[in-house]
DNA sequence: GCGACAG
DNA sequence: ATCTTGTCGC
């Protein structure tokens, strides 16, 4: 039945053997990953700017009862937004939620969805926090390492960081700051909706990876990537028995 | 010490 | 995330 918020299993109460690689299971070992991958993640390349951007891949993950999940990734081509490719990966995750922990429930599955792509998106957007987050590694920190591809993230609601309201027009934006530095920023993707959470994960800049967003997100609050892979997810949830 | 807390 | 009907507005 998987571990529990706040609980916590030493070595010998896995199933799995403990290689270098082995994927983390319980929270202590999770938080040493991230610490690592803090200073892997690439946060100086300015990144391709959109008009750079050829395709687009957005990620997320539908999920039943008892840890049945869907994930999916959808490859757009970032000019005109028609999905190019889909892929989707029926799995299950052992993983709790825990705030500050989320890649550790999702990426596994997402990571297999992506590998089901023909071809390598030449950007990944995550739907969770980039270095918006309490040790620098979120989501998109941590899919961004993983694959090797400029990956940053759009979240829906705040996380631990402090902000301001932007203007109420499109395009508007303010900094998202956690102890006076800059770790994302709040973005108006329409007028007078709740701003986006834009943050950058690797191989990205924020400029970039803003405007990205603003071009990915032409009608709707969130951008057409994740708009994208959230239906699919749980369209495949839907046909495949449980949700 | 007790909450709050991406999805 | 997920559970869920109608309803206000363009």
């Amino acid at each position: 039945m998987g571990i529990r918020a706040g609980e916590r299993r030493d070595r010998r109460d896995r199933r799995e053997p403990s290689g270098p690689q082995a994927w983390p299971t319980t929270e202590a070992e999770a938080v040493a990953l991230q610490e690592r991958l803090r200073d892997a993640a690439d946060l100086t390349a300015e990144g391709p700017a959109p008009d750079q951007v050829r395709t687009v891949a957005g990620v997320d993950v539908a999920y039943a009862d008892g840890g049945g999940l869907v994930a999916a990734a959808v490859t757009l081509d970032a000019a005109t937004l028609d999905v190019v490719e889909e892929s989707v990966h029926v799995g299950r995750t052992d993983f709790p939620y825990v705030p500050g922990l989320l890649a550790f429930r999702e990426l596994p599955s997402v990571t297999a969805a992506l590998d089901g792509l023909a071809h390598r998106p030449d950007v990944i957007v995550c739907d969770g926090y980039g270095i918006a987050h309490p040790r620098r590694a979120g989501l998109a920190v941590h899919l961004g390492v993983l694959t090797g591809l400029p990956c940053f993230g759009v979240a829906k609601t705040p996380f631990l960081f402090d902000f301001a309201q932007p203007g109420r027009e499109r395009g508007s934006f303010s900094p998202l700051t956690i102890e006076g530095e800059e770790v994302g920023r709040a973005l108006r993707t329409q007028d007078g909706v709740k701003p986006v959470f834009v943050s950058v994960g690797s191989g990205i800049g924020l400029e970039h990876a803003t405007a990205l967003t603003l071009r990915l997100a032409p009608t709707y609050r969130q951008p057409e990537t994740t708009r994208r892979a959230d239906h699919l997810a749980g369209r495949h949830l839907a046909a495949s028995g449980q949700g």
